[in-house]
DNA sequence: CAGCGGATGTGCT
DNA sequence: GCACATCCGCTGG
């Protein structure tokens, strides 16, 4: 269904959200006539509590109870004391869960204009949230209404999927390091490096 | 309230 | 491949 995604569309297991986000459209407003559209092309599930690797792990602490709230709302941290991270909070109101927007790739408009500035680079988790303009102002935005941000599915068929164990989170010991929580479009020239090998023994989802 | 380390990115060795 | 920038959330005392 083209359009913008519902709440209903978040509501649902985490990973099951992620994978459904994949090839789906970020419209970024900022300000200015501006309008930004990216369609992710990598993303990263974090559950719940039980999750090691889950900034829930710990309950609903001040920056991370967003989580356990209601889906379609944006959880935006902050890390190292330089670079944002923007999610997108999950399941139903009460359950942890949000999805980690890990890459995108800007969409071209019908008439590319050569404005002498370099594309802007959205692959990255802190790269995408520098280029989106996205700051811990943006956190508990409410990504199911048009507005600063929100999502949409422009139609375009579904890309071909792969997994891979999630980035950085080896501190979370082998059994949540491990787990195949990350999910790309192995195609996207977007994709980060990593991903080049993960391709080789991606497993092809769906 | 001090200390620690992180869901990162860049630049140099 | 590794150091480091640079700040805040969380933990423990």
């Amino acid at each position: 269904m083209p359009g913008l995604l519902p709440r209903a569309f978040y509501e649902r297991p985490t990973e099951q959200v992620a994978r459904d986000l994949l090839g789906k459209v970020i419209v970024r407003r900022t300000g200015q006539p501006a309008i930004l559209r990216a369609r992710i092309v990598e993303v990263e599930a974090y559950l719940g509590v039980a999750d090691a690797a889950s900034h829930a792990r710990r309950g609903p602490t001040p920056r991370a109870a967003i989580m356990f709230g209601a889906a379609g709302h944006a959880y935006v941290y902050f890390v190292y004391g330089m670079h944002h991270c923007l999610n997108f909070v999950t399941e139903p109101e009460g359950v942890a869960g949000a999805v980690l927007i890990r890459a995108a790739e800007p969409v071209e408009p019908a008439e590319p204009v050569d404005d002498g500035f370099p594309p802007i680079a959205l692959q990255g988790p802190g790269k995408l949230c520098r280029g989106l303009s996205i700051t811990l102002a943006d956190k508990g935005v409410d990504v199911c209404a048009p507005g600063v941000l929100h999502v949409i599915d422009d139609g375009t068929p579904r890309p071909r999927l792969a997994s891979s164990a999630r980035i950085g989170v080896d501190y979370s010991g082998p059994r949540w390091s491990r787990r195949r929580l990350r999910f790309f479009v192995p195609d996207s020239p977007a994709v980060s490096g990593s991903a080049r090998f993960s391709r080789a023994s991606a497993s092809r989802c769906r």
